[in-house]
RNA sequence: GGAGAAAUGGCAGAGCGGUUGAAUGCGGCAGUCUUGAAAACUGUUUUAGUGUAAGCUAACGGGGGUUCGAAUCCCUCUUUCUCCGCCA
């Protein structure tokens, strides 16, 4: 969420970033700001009570022992009037903090200065491009049908086993799986990243200290016996190892990349886009989450930004890259750029990865601060960015790369994959 | 799953109803000494809110209660440890 002192002190400039994403905010703001007005207020009195409890307690203790048991009475009937007015301005504070909070919550990220003002992803920018349109033989196939053929993933087997959206990998489609999943960790390695396995269950914390909820309840699936969540992105283990804690300068920026499955309920999903491996319910993602000061964020976008363009071209991929208008963008984002991967035989663009900076909007969340040299404590800079997502890259690999020959994968894989084609 | 014990500052560890925001030790930081370092000595060392500031307020796992007053008593939740059972 914002921090109330940035809606205080950049009322005007927050007001104006908030409306990239096609919106007037300025009405919750200033509630926002009315509702902390009144509560500071209110706040003060109760301090002032409790520091008069507090010397009354004091003398009361000191007349006791004194043994002037008169006085003392007289002082202990004042402190119990005290203790009323006290209970009910308690009520009242907590009652106005419960009304900050829940506004706070309802107000997305500002987006940052780059971004453009737009509603629908047809306002997106594309800052970036490049390959080809793969060569593919006469009436090509879509992925759903190679890999019925090939016989590497079978999507009714796993409507048996467990529902739409659960696909079964077997023989070579598993191996490419592992394959690929090895290969994107490798290469975060490569560039710096320190491997992380979370756990793949979170707690209702966790989903609170990236932004899932309270919003984003219905998109999770939810243990109910444990009071458990399946975790729709590995950012949301990951990035809360750092809730509730101070980093030392000089630790940052912290990369750390991790591997798991993902799992989104996808509600509301329905069509011909979504058949095959283009919208699963679980998926697996390699994750590169980074930890940053905020002068250096936005270069440690960029330098993301490039990772993930390096994977796309070692794998051949014809891409291009958005950068999401203010109404596109995600809940918890200041800035974000989307990766997509062309799919030949479809004609259309998968979204494969998509790279955030969320400024300090996670951090206020998580309480996650670096002291500075100077002994302060400020609030870090939270970016992550899927690289990459698998299914999507999955279906563009088995398109593009078809032949009449079979499926010739591209060289970066094949030390991973102990073969060549499919 | 059953039985028991515990949770205090960066760490270790006192306190068990009234100058205890918290003894003591270690660690950290600054200084004295030294050519430099070590040792020794001296000082300092949590976070948040509010206020121009002095200050005031809150926090001893979380929440609630008793009391004029709680780290200290009561209830509840969570977590950790030990023993037993089960188990990849």
């Amino acid at each position: 969420m914002l921090t109330l002192n940035a809606i205080r002190t950049q009322k005007e400039e927050i007001i104006t970033r908030l409306a990239k994403r096609g919106k007037d905010r300025s009405d919750i703001i200033n509630e926002v700001i009315s509702i902390d007005e009144a509560k500071r207020s209110i706040q003060t009195q109760l301090e002032n009570n409790l520091a008069k409890a507090n010397t009354l307690a004091k003398e009361i203790g000191d007349l006791f022992k004194s043994g002037d048991k008169e006085l003392a009475e007289t002082k202990r009937n004042e402190s119990t009037e005290l203790k009323e007015e006290t209970k009910s301005l308690e009520a009242k504070l907590a009652e106005l903090e419960g009304q900050l909070t829940q506004k706070l919550y309802e107000i997305p990220n500002a987006p940052s200065h780059a971004v453009k003002t737009g509603i629908t992803p047809e306002e997106n920018e594309t800052v970036f491009e490049w390959g080809t349109e793969p060569i593919l033989p006469e009436n090509p196939k879509p992925h759903w049908e190679l890999t019925e053929k090939y016989d590497i993933i079978d999507f009714e087997l796993g409507n048996k086993i467990t529902g739409a959206g659960f696909p079964v990998y077997k023989g070579k489609g598993a191996r490419l799986q592992r394959a690929l999943i090895n290969f994107f960790l490798d290469e975060a390695i490569k560039a710096g990243y320190y491997e992380i396995q979370p756990p793949i269950l979170v707690n209702e914390a966790s989903g609170f200290g990236t932004g899932q909820l309270p919003d984003k309840e219905g998109q999770m699936y939810h243990d109910k016996t444990d009071n458990l969540y399946l975790i729709p992105t590995a950012e949301v283990p990951i990035t809360n190892i750092y809730r509730d804690v101070i980093l030392k300068e000089e630790e940052l920026p912290i990369k750390n990349v991790g591997y798991t499955p993902c799992f989104r309920r996808e509600a509301g999903s329905y069509g011909v886009h979504v058949r095959g491996l283009n919208r699963l319910h679980q998926f697996d993602k390699v994750e590169i989450v980074q930890i940053a000061k905020p002068e250096q964020s936005y270069a440690i976008l960029e330098e993301m930004v490039n990772h993930v363009k390096g994977l796309m071209e070692k794998l051949g991929l014809k891409y291009r890259i958005l950068r999401l208008c203010g109404g596109d963008m995600g809940f918890a984002s200041a800035l974000t750029y989307d990766f997509e991967a062309w799919s030949g035989a479809q004609q259309r663009w998968l979204e494969v990865s998509s790279t955030s900076n969320f400024e300090t909007f996670q951090a206020n969340r998580l309480k996650c601060r670096y002291k500075t040299k100077e002994g302060k404590n400020e609030l870090v800079h939270t970016l992550n960015g899927s690289a990459l997502a698998l299914p999507r890259i999955v279906a563009c690999l088995l398109e593009n790369y078809q032949t009449t020959e079979g499926i010739k994968l591209p060289e970066c894989l094949h030390p991973y994959l102990g073969f060549k084609s499919i």
